[in-house]
DNA sequence: CTGGATCCAGGTGGATACTG
DNA sequence: CAGTATCCACCTGGATCCAG
């Protein structure tokens, strides 16, 4: 990944431009994160989680639309990656408890921040769209 | 991508626990703003984007990875939700320009976040993977 | 240069049945 | 209850060719 054709292999940010508010996003980052949670079931889990720990039935009762598998994998995928736990609860009936972790903690606050940033600005985004679907 | 003909019309209402508590964590914008940027390059051409704004080849060159098609696909999606403009110079070659808008701006900060949080966490998510590695 | 249109292989995920 | 296993329809995205 160049910018331009310096033929130099720089970083992964793009060029600083004279922009005195253009922070260079480091995109690897955000590739990454979206690799943990970027999929349709992911936040959905730590939502429900964020509320206190859940069992599997729970989950998939409260996600509405996930399936049996979908729901399985996603949660191993972030159990596998740290943000949530698994525990088994010796009992008769089989009872499975996933939890938040510290990890996901930290995540909560920026992906409130995108929340939010999606809440404020659905009118704008449907006028966008609207406008956009008339003129194509 | 977002042209899905489902689009976000499918959202399903939230799970809404029958608790007065509010959830910090609201999951439909999530999945709207997912919607938006979630897939695998739109993020991309923001962070380039955020640099100033590009042609088309340019894009194409910088994302490293990306194809014709899939570049013009989130480039469309994007202009689409109002994340980004296109402009047409009327040139004797074609000459597209694509750049940023205020909404874009809002979101950048919140996924500089996310990206920081990555960034922060590497290691401890390479462990929890190794751990988890390790175990299975 | 900036795409659109089409074809097709490979991946994704729902449905269903089965297990400890 | 909490999954796993299998089958398979569908979707995604790369490759290629074509066009303004």
């Amino acid at each position: 990944m160049s910018q331009r054709h310096t033929g130099i292999t720089d970083q992964l940010t793009p060029p600083v431009d004279a922009t005195p508010h253009s922070h260079p996003l480091a995109d690897c980052p955000l590739r990454e994160v979206l690799a943990l949670i970027g999929d349709k079931w992911s936040t959905q889990v730590l939502v429900q989680l964020g509320a206190g720990p859940r069992r599997f039935t729970e989950l998939e009762r409260a996600i509405e639309g996930v399936s049996r598998r979908m729901l399985t994998l996603s949660l191993r995928s972030l159990e596998r990656n740290g943000l949530i736990t698994r525990t088994v609860h010796p009992d008769a009936p089989p009872r499975v408890e996933y939890a938040t972790t510290p990890l996901t903690n930290g995540i909560r606050e920026p992906l409130e921040a995108l929340a939010a940033w999606a809440d404020r600005n659905r009118p704008a985004i449907a006028a966008a769209r609207r406008a956009y679907d008339t003129h194509h």
